[in-house]
DNA sequence: CGTGTTATTGACCAACATCAAACTTAGTGG
DNA sequence: CCACTAAGTTTGATGTTGGTCAATAACACG
């Protein structure tokens, strides 16, 4: 448990940091941390709720989703590990969604009052997680657009380029494809699809040949023509050049 | 135009406080700011553009939206006077949208260098900022979710119900109606629907009993309905409870 | 093996898009 | 005050994307 506890300020680092220097270090392994083990579809966070603590991503993979309706829902992000789903709660306590494991994941949580400390105490920090929950910001807008304007074709192929590209960022992915740890009725509540036209549309990227699918691997076999097809563009996503360089 | 810069620091601090304290409106009334009259449609902030001000909405209706796929948009969130849709720019100068005015509007804009001591020197206005951004991050999670999983019928409902609740915070509207200063063809961008669909909404919505349109003003014949139609719960949008009781 | 979850298929249907035209409204200049 | 124009709204006819329902097939795991 001690070793999952520095994965988690290690994780944290990576998180909010393109490159970590001493003090941030030093200031991050201070802060006191709870380590959850949660099961495949595990509520962690539910909407409305009052928090305390701040969720970063260990290993899995976690979403946010609102319930809109007669139990239809709408996942709103996918996280991947490094990432602070629910940071915003730091300042805005109740909030707005909730949050879920999708396949067994873990999490770390840190108290507000902690981070609060840090916050204050350097500006790094500070520009650090405000930097974090923009870009999630700019993510969802970009999700917006997706749901709102684009073919089910597109939108599949652009939520494979945005979370491979993320993932790639954090070396969780390799250049010639990655795995996406999530059922396709997941999917199809992330795009505003049905399961049954998510399973179909799939197998039309498949047989365009730009993507291989073994299981929950997903190959990229022509990478360039995927990324027109989604027409991605990763700007929003503020990646360091050296990511860019490798979604060429 | 003095007059106007006054308003400027005025609408600042409504949009930013429930009540502000003198400490407060000294701070921001020593902010530097630049008035821009803006024609319907005009562009004021380009995707991509490096942002050196943030800009506030003082008269009129502004849209955040992005260009997608051939001569598409999506209309990522609408905002009012009092709100300032591109704060994040101070920490993310590049942004990933396009800012216009819908009808005549005019805007201001704030060095970031200074607001950026104003955040710097007062933690109460640091905290409004964070608090402004975030509620805004709300906003869109709020459309994602209505994009994806609801009817044309629900959107637009829930959409009136959004703006009328941000417009009566604000002083904005009466609690029989609000004024709704955009075309059709801005709803259907908003809502990812074609301008066709949402005539013929429009035409249920006046049917059903729920709103009267009278030009752009949009009376409520029966709030609830709509609220319940719509699916609407004001929670997201963190409002004080004055405004809440309003909405009931 | 059996049991539960996920993926896949087929038949049919509904919501919403597209296209093209007509109508309304507000603004403009003579 | 009236034509003229441009923008926005409304209508009808028709097409398509994606939803629903229900069944079957493929895995994964104890």
């Amino acid at each position: 448990m001690t070793e999952t506890r520095r994965l988690a300020h290690e994780r944290l680092i990576q998180g909010l940091f393109a490159k970590a220097d001493a003090s941030i270090t030093e200031l991050v392994q201070g802060l006191p941390v709870r380590i959850l083990r949660l099961e495949p579809h595990q509520e962690i966070v539910t909407e409305g709720q009052r928090m305390r603590e701040a969720c970063l991503v260990l290993e899995g993979f976690v979403c946010r989703h609102k319930h809109v309706w007669k139990d239809q829902r709408q996942i709103l992000s996918f996280h991947i590990p490094g990432d602070l789903p629910d940071i915003q709660s730091l300042h805005l306590p109740t909030v707005d969604y909730s949050l879920s494991a999708l396949p067994a994941s873990t999490v770390a949580l840190f108290p507000h009052a902690a981070v609060r400390m840090a916050v204050e105490a350097s500006a790094d920090f500070r520009e650090a997680v405000w930097r974090h929950a923009l870009i999630d910001a700019a993510i969802t807008r970009a999700w917006l657009a997706s749901v709102g304007r684009r073919t089910a074709y597109q939108r599949l192929a652009h939520l494979f380029c945005e979370v491979f590209a993320r993932m790639l960022d954090r070396k969780l992915a390799e250049a010639q494809g990655f795995v996406l740890p999530v059922t396709q009725s997941d999917l199809a509540d992330a795009l505003g699809l049905s399961t049954v036209h998510v399973n179909r549309t799939m197998q039309d990227l498949r047989r365009s040949g730009v993507i291989e699918t073994r299981g929950r691997f997903h190959g990229f076999t022509d990478w360039v023509a995927l990324r027109e097809a989604a027409d991605f563009d990763p700007g929003y996503l503020h990646l360091p050049e050296e990511t860019l360089a490798l979604l060429t």
